[in-house]
DNA sequence: TCAATACCTGTCTTTTTAGTCAACTTTTCA
DNA sequence: TGAAAAGTTGACTAAAAAGACAGGTATTGA
């Protein structure tokens, strides 16, 4: 069997390389960054060449635009963050899978802040770029968590407290050591934040989110 | 009719120093909007003026730069938190005092959503024109309000906990419900959020957070 | 009423920005 | 190996941006 006739007869007489993967990458990392601290329309497609070490017209070589190169991070992201989400999953024991998602969340925060901090962004000015998202993939993985909160209601393994602010309360706790960054350190008088101090804020979480939902 | 006599009608009675500051007012807010949504480089003194309905021109009057501008409306939005800060005073009873806490902040989101996304926003950019209200301000709060959660422990009246940790839950809960809106509003399936709703996220929240730190 | 002062804004300049393009180099594979 | 495709980039263009400013109008107090 020979591949490369079979894609020279459907993608042309080349095969695309590792380069444009690699180079891809770059510029989307680079452009994370960017978008995570200046948002959409505060970056600038000079800067984030920069950052990436490579000429402006290169950016515009792999994507054809700012807009879709915000896109094309946008998407890079949602991926990452839906490995997050995933680990909510059903399981006899609230007090094991809660742990869980925010440890994983906790330990989100402290490994993809810029991750965390580009979707906060967008969040805040509206949205504007994620309506698809929020309407399919999310709303359908909210509703399916929500029911396994309520069925460990009805099971008598939790409180009576919607779970839709529950599961808010688990987002904006463990985001806000990504997102609320300098004002945590500012807090806490040191010059960043450690390991530990993550692991100590997935703890404090843990105890008054389990406890307060009277999980045992 | 002279245009004089009409414009005088519509502002009323002649007041020195009057028209600056309603002015200045009126630009402030529509560029609190314009900054929230946007954030220092992606908001545009054009789209404030339009927002504002006054000329370009007329905003620069009033305000030296686009960074004058900023300034001014940070400072303006600083006094309004301040105001929420210092409701968490020192009282006997934590679970008073904490309730009164987030019911104040929640209510804060709902009447301020702009303020506290202008806040969120300038955070998550590394607060590069907060480094000096969060080292003197913030801080001192910060480290007076923890000394009043460590009483609380050492007289067993909570859970020990730290206290830094609480105070992170209590901001990032209730500042949720300002900041991440359209994730909220397609979670509960519904146009925008009603008095109501944060009245019930005001309960979950303080049923967990007393509930989860010991607190009866 | 009448200067003096405060307020307003159309028009202009300079800088920055996104995006284009053609000439160039590198990589691929027949 | 060599031609074609992929990759690269300096120099350009057009649009948008912040800001300056002169010449106007409105407001004030005496």
């Amino acid at each position: 069997m020979a591949p490369h006739m079979t894609k020279s007869i459907i993608r042309g007489p080349y095969k695309p390389g590792r380069i444009r993967e690699q180079s891809r990458d770059l510029i989307l990392q680079a452009a994370q960054a960017e978008f995570a601290c200046h948002g959409f329309r505060g970056a600038t497609m000079q800067r984030i060449a920069e950052s990436a070490q490579v000429p402006k017209a290169n950016i515009h070589y792999y994507f054809t635009s700012k807009l879709g190169l915000y896109g094309a991070v946008l998407e890079n992201t949602l991926n990452l963050w839906d490995n997050v989400f995933n680990e909510l999953s059903s399981h006899d024991e609230p007090a094991y899978v809660l742990s869980r998602y925010i440890d994983a969340k906790i330990d989100f925060s402290r490994t993809h802040p810029t991750a965390s901090r580009l979707f906060a962004k967008e969040m805040i000015s509206g949205a504007p770029h994620l309506s698809a998202y929020l309407q399919q993939d999310y709303r359908q993985w909210f509703k399916q968590r929500m029911s396994v909160f309520e069925s460990w209601v009805a099971q008598g393994k939790m409180d009576n407290i919607d779970p839709a602010h529950v599961i808010f309360m688990i987002w904006a706790s463990t985001q806000y050591y990504a997102d609320f960054e300098p004002q945590i350190i500012i807090a806490n008088d040191t010059e960043q934040l450690t390991e530990q101090a993550f692991l100590d804020a997935a703890s404090s979480i843990k105890h008054i989110i389990l406890k307060g939902c009277g999980i045992h």
